[in-house]
DNA sequence: ATTAGTGGTGTTTTT
DNA sequence: CACCACTAAT
């Protein structure tokens, strides 16, 4: 154990470190040792006998970082880290809920719904109150649900200011009721019951701010109203809270995240203990320059610039390609150059706005025979197999979630189709009880009645057959007794299903043997009884399934290029990236044009993607990209040019000030032939730039009719798109 | 009851 | 393009 875990701190770090027991603000700058300084504090606390490891709660948003947390304690530590307060905020609380369920109202069993149950389930209610899709999309309600969940509000608490609002919040209130019927929640259900839970049993909520002396947060820019709250309530009883978090970072907005809470805590809190971490360990003073230039763009910030001891380093390259389909070749070029230079790939990431970008990249390193790895997309609890084995063990440990029945009653088919569902449902809805019940009861004729009382029986058994098994031998079980995998086995392409199935079996056995969620809280104030302890392990499973989506893809380990949305990067950092697609509609995305507090959020995630690469940083952008089936013509990201000249090199063709070259676009003959549609008798062309006195810089992206009738359209950096008459409109080309 | 095919629609980021 | 909800055909 290293004797000195202050050893190699600078100044500010070792302050943050060891400061005494109050709260306090920590703004650490991207790669100024954030972690190293939250973990040190960790370990400094502990070994200077302060608290003991139980003493301590520590949160963060993402099972990697709390992973990554856990690590490096136990390096600088010889305890246990196992059952120590240390995870995500879901995951924390559902620890306490698992603990305390029958005080939080919940069953025993409660299970947890990902987004996509969550939203089955919003359109499942719908359909049962007879409400029109068309009034009320599903994902209005989901993210109303959301919304309000997020800032702490329940239906009866929420504002409405018009009859939309006033119809969501009432289905908001009947969401939640199906939600209870079915005793599911939903991730922000975790916390929000969790808060309640304390708020309202004050026996509990001493117990836990007496237990939890010090309190330590990782990202806390990313915190919303209601984590907010939670902290504040487990801290009323005097215990520290040590916040770290940078507000330039600041990236989850749309998730109801507020870096305001920082101002906030600031003042609530920390009465003004802040200490700033500066100091950038990570990067070329080239590369933080450009993010210092940047982010000074935005408003709204705390105030905060990141200084390097290290040398200017390399300038940043920027590369203007005609196609998408060039600039994936650009890249795959160069990554291919760093290679011969021995970089190796995994310590290269090419980074993007949106998952959908990663197809054409992925393409080309496909043909090129290049490793690579794609964080995003499906993962491994996602796929529907493993979502289908899931439902049933759902239905062992809780028959009454109606999501998980309704997923599997027929899959693998047992004849019971609409009909027979439309019924029971019917029945279930007139007599408030849940699907299970009603296919309990309900007598059914005919085949589909069969099935259904197969269906029935054979739950039954399986749960009955669980009961003395271990884990991994349940999951292995119920994947034969289900019927999914003699399906599996008949279907053309299964193998591959089939062999995440048995993988299944194996995140059992490591779970498993990993003790699950290990030191279950100890009970406060009298033992709960349990209604069935052998089926305890599958509950732990399921929620961690449910919690922890898995891994993006397997085949971690081996040297492979590093593929992820600029989300995904935060908290990584690599020797070179390469950031692509920027254009303006995609970075900054289109939804944030018109919201001046969207687009500085854009700017942060830009500054978020700046700051990952330690020595060499690539910036491209496409003039037109097949985004959606159809070709998008598009400018120069705004944020280009919010980068000082002098910090960056022009790989290809430098032209000043708008770096258009009219006409090019075509020469790579890779963008859909067929797309020159502009009226022959005119000067202007798709894909042409100009500039209009009032809207200023624009690419023509369509045109239609000839002489005075000719129109074009013009995808404005400013305004968006607009149809202008050429003839009345006083477009210059650019 | 199940499947194949069609047409309409909407698309950021994620615990 | 990809996902869906719905329809027509087996």
């Amino acid at each position: 154990m290293p004797s000195n875990l202050l050893e190699g701190l600078n100044e500010r770090q070792r302050a943050a470190v060891t400061l005494p027991h109050e709260s306090a603000l920590i703004l650490a700058g991207a790669g100024s040792g954030k972690t190293r300084v939250l973990t040190t504090r960790i370990a400094w606390l502990i070994q200077t006998g302060q608290i003991g490891p139980q003493s301590l709660l520590a949160v963060t948003f993402t099972n990697k970082a709390a992973r990554e947390m856990l690590t490096r304690i136990s390096a600088m530590l010889p305890i246990n880290t196992r059952g120590m307060w240390v995870g995500t905020f879901h995951g924390l609380c559902n620890r306490m809920l698992r603990a305390h369920w029958r005080d939080a109202g919940l069953p025993q069993t409660f299970q947890i719904l990902d987004t996509q149950d969550q939203a089955s389930l919003i359109k499942r209610l719908l359909k049962s109150l007879g409400v029109d899709e068309e009034k009320v999309p599903p994902r209005d309600l989901q993210y109303f649900v959301n919304g309000n969940k997020e800032q702490g509000l329940r239906a009866g608490q929420v504002e409405v200011f018009d009859d939309y609002g006033r119809k969501l919040n009432e289905l908001y209130a009947e969401y939640d009721r199906q939600c209870n019927r079915e005793g599911v929640v939903d991730f922000a259900e975790l916390l929000l019951r969790c808060d309640e839970l304390l708020g309202r049993n004050e026996l509990l909520r001493r117990h836990y701010q007496q237990r939890f002396v010090h309190i330590l947060v990782d990202e806390f820019q990313d915190t919303n109203r209601l984590q907010y709250r939670w902290l504040a309530l487990l801290a009323g009883g005097g215990g520290a809270v040590f916040a770290v978090g940078d507000d330039d970072q600041s990236i989850y907005a749309f998730r109801g995240a507020s870096a305001q809470n920082m101002a906030e805590f600031e003042r609530d809190f920390a009465g003004g203990r802040v200490i700033k971490l500066e100091q950038n360990y990570r990067s070329h003073a080239n590369i933080l320059d450009a993010a210092n230039a940047l982010i000074r763009h935005n408003q709204r910030r705390l105030g905060k610039e990141l200084w390097t001891a290290e040398g200017k380093g390399e300038p940043l390259r920027l590369y203007e390609a005609a196609t998408d389909i060039e600039e994936a070749a650009f890249i795959l070029e160069e990554v291919t150059g760093l290679r011969s230079d021995s970089v190796q790939l995994s310590d290269i990431a090419l980074l993007y706005r949106s998952n959908a970008q990663s197809r054409v990249l992925e393409h080309a390193l496909f043909n090129a025979g290049l490793p690579y790895r794609v964080y995003g997309g499906l993962r491994f609890f996602e796929r529907q197999e493993i979502k289908h084995a899931l439902a049933y063990l759902r239905l062992v440990s809780n028959p009454e979630d109606d999501g998980a029945l309704l997923r599997v009653i027929n899959f693998p088919a047992r004849g019971i189709g609409a009909r027979t569902l439309e019924q029971m449902q019917e029945s279930a809805h007139m007599r408030r009880i849940s699907l299970w019940q009603a296919a309990c009861t309900t007598p059914l004729g005919g085949k589909a009645g069969a099935g259904v009382s197969a269906f029935v029986r054979g739950i039954e058994d399986l749960r009955r057959a669980c009961l003395g098994l271990s884990l991994p031998e349940m999951v292995e079980l119920t994947i034969e007794r289900s019927g999914l995998k003699a399906y599996y086995e008949t279907e053309r392409d299964g193998a591959d299903r089939i062999e995440n199935l048995n993988e299944l079996v194996t995140a059992a056995a490591s779970f498993h043997a990993e003790g699950g969620f290990a030191a279950h809280a100890e009970p406060v104030g009298g033992a709960q009884t349990e209604a069935d302890p052998r089926l305890r392990a599958l509950e732990d499973f399921l929620a961690h399934a449910a919690l922890e989506a898995g891994e993006h893809q397997a085949g971690a380990g081996a040297d492979a290029l590093q593929l992820m949305t600029v989300h995904a990067a935060k908290g990584l950092e690599f020797h070179a990236v390469f950031i692509s697609g920027l254009e303006e509609g995609l970075f900054p995305h289109d939804n944030s044009r018109n919201d001046p507090e969207s687009l500085e959020e854009e700017r942060r995630l830009m500054y978020v993607a700046l700051t990952r690469a330690r020595r060499r940083l690539y910036l491209s952008f496409a003039q037109s990209r097949m985004l959606h089936g159809q070709t998008r013509w598009g400018i120069a990201s705004r944020f280009l040019e919010e980068v000082p000249a002098q910090l960056v090199r022009r790989l290809n063709r430098g032209r000043a000030a708008h770096p258009f070259a009219p006409g090019t676009a075509r020469s790579m003959g890779t963008a859909s032939a067929g797309s020159y549609r502009a009226p022959p008798d005119s000067p202007w062309r798709i894909g042409q730039n100009v500039i209009h006195p009032k809207f200023g810089p624009g690419v023509i992206v369509s045109a239609e009719g000839r002489g005075a009738d000719a129109r074009v359209q013009v995808n404005f950096r400013s305004e968006g798109l607009k149809w202008l008459a050429l003839e009345y409109a006083k477009l210059t080309p650019a």
